[in-house]
RNA sequence: GGAGAGAUACCGAAGCGGCUAAACGGGGCAGACUGUAAAUCUGCUGGCUUGCGCCUACGGAGGUUCGAAUCCUCCUCUCUCCA
């Protein structure tokens, strides 16, 4: 390939990358180091790291996960790091309050359901997969120490998180701030070339620019991207704000989720989450945004592209289905959970408990009271009526329905 | 090491001897309404009990009192200032 084609195919390359980019550290850089891998035929090495914190990924974290899928399709190294490491440490990033610890088996667990959400965006025998226990683990103190002499104080305390924790006095402890370095030499471990993440990880991100200069590296790129915002159309997503859409969500669940989003927050949504593909409903959120087209048909549609990409076309229909039979027209689902009770005929508070449709008698009663009960169709006013034996269909508020089978 | 301040339900935050299962806000759930599980309005929001009622709960352990989240003692943790 000639220097001029190069050129051009360096220059297709970093338009991908700025794709939904807010920030783009290190382009010009990145643009002369790319010309001479792609002459060289060696791949770029892109690194996005996630802490296994929870033991679930969520539409937030698909945003960076499909802009590492356009780095395969570039044909460049995705690394996914699992932190497993810096898991038992707590990122600060955004906090205000220190992260509960995780014990080892936590983490560990969590961390073998993240390669299963990982996979259902892309291809996991074509990335490098590492944890930084690797060599987290094994480093030794001095290493250690020598590693956290790069960065000062004052400078962690310039971030805004921590400087609100520290104006706010709430604590901030000393582990927190060895976090960033952590992240940082990962880096370096890895010989980083691109580093993906959100915006809320730009301070640890540039931190792995400077960490890798100190030990003797060109520094990665770093490439950040916004946050997604939540089910509230207020917060960023998140699992502990409760209004994330998580990837493992079943069908209709995260069809449902979809379509509580706030009319607002479609046209965002559309925009960050769609990565290269969704042509049509891209142009269509930017009609509605000129105030042309049906809301909900538009977010109907949202909620068919978010199902589909994880679960793919077959559920993608069904779930739409599910919805607009049970939620739009109020109709009972096609299929519901059977629940079998051999204890004999009891009463209606008792039944919703052990049908799992109530965590205790005493809200069973109170959703009995308010109205939220069906039985065979007709509302329940009576949470102590008895139930006689054989199959009955209840219904708690709009969508939890259970058959329930009673036989002596 | 010294001197103060603080720890309340899922979260934030009042209460400072009985009227407190604990104000208020958020979250959650439900109802009404609707174009949706949007928005808005209303109600509910520890457990057991048909019910009277009982049990558990205000950092932990003791104590004072007829009675404590509220007073005392010790302990644990956090914050601030000083060294």
């Amino acid at each position: 390939m000639g220097d001029a084609r190069i050129q051009v195919e360096v220059e297709r390359q970093l338009a991908v990358m700025r794709e939904g980019a807010v920030d783009f550290y290190g382009e010009s850089e990145l643009a002369r180091r790319l010309f001479t891998r792609i002459k060289e035929g060696r791949p770029l090495r892109v690194k996005l790291g996630a802490d296994p914190s929870s033991p679930d990924l969520h539409l937030g974290h698909s945003v960076v996960l499909m802009k590492l899928r356009r780095f395969l399709e570039l044909g460049h190294t995705p690394i996914f790091l699992i932190g497993d490491f810096t898991a038992r440490i707590g990122d600060p990033s955004g906090r205000n309050k220190a992260r509960p610890a995780l014990t080892a088996e936590q983490v560990a667990q969590n961390a073998r359901t993240y390669v299963d959400q990982v996979a259902r965006l892309i291809d996991v025998s074509k990335i490098e997969l590492r944890f930084n226990g690797e060599w987290m683990d094994a480093m030794k103190s001095t290493d250690f120490v020598r590693l956290c002499s790069q960065g000062t104080v004052a400078r962690m305390l310039e971030r805004e998180d921590f400087a609100k924790r520290h104006a706010g006095e709430v604590p901030i402890f000393v582990h927190e701030f060895l976090y960033p370095f952590v992240q940082a030499y990962d880096s370096v471990v890895l010989e980083a070339d691109v580093e993906l993440g959100g915006t809320d990880q730009t301070f640890n991100l540039l931190m792995g620019r400077e960490i890798q200069k100190a030990y003797g590296q060109e520094p990665q790129a770093v490439i950040t991207h916004p946050l997604l915002v939540g089910l509230d159309g207020k917060d960023k997503m998140s699992k502990s704000l409760g209004n994330s859409i998580g990837l493992l969500d079943d069908p209709a669940n995260m069809y449902g989720k979809v379509m509580s989003l706030p009319d607002a927050a479609m046209a965002t949504w559309t925009r960050l989450l769609s990565s290269g593909q969704w042509g049509e409903l891209v142009d269509a959120m930017e009609r509605f945004a000129r105030g042309d087209g049906e809301p909900m048909v538009l977010k109907h549609d949202l909620a068919y592209c978010v199902v589909e990409r994880l679960h793919g076309s077959t559920n993608a229909d069904e779930a739409r289905d599910h919805f607009r039979r049970v939620v739009q027209r109020k109709e009972q689902p096609k299929e519901i959970p059977l629940v079998e009770l051999a204890s004999g005929e009891k009463r209606l508070l008792e039944v919703l408990v052990d049908a799992g449709l109530a965590p205790s008698r005493a809200e069973a009663r109170r959703l009995v009271e308010q109205g939220a009960v069906t039985l065979d169709g007709a509302r329940a006013m009576d949470g102590g009526m008895m139930i006689v034996l054989g199959e009955h269909v209840l219904q708690v508020g709009k969508r939890r329905f259970a058959r329930v089978r009673i036989s002596g």
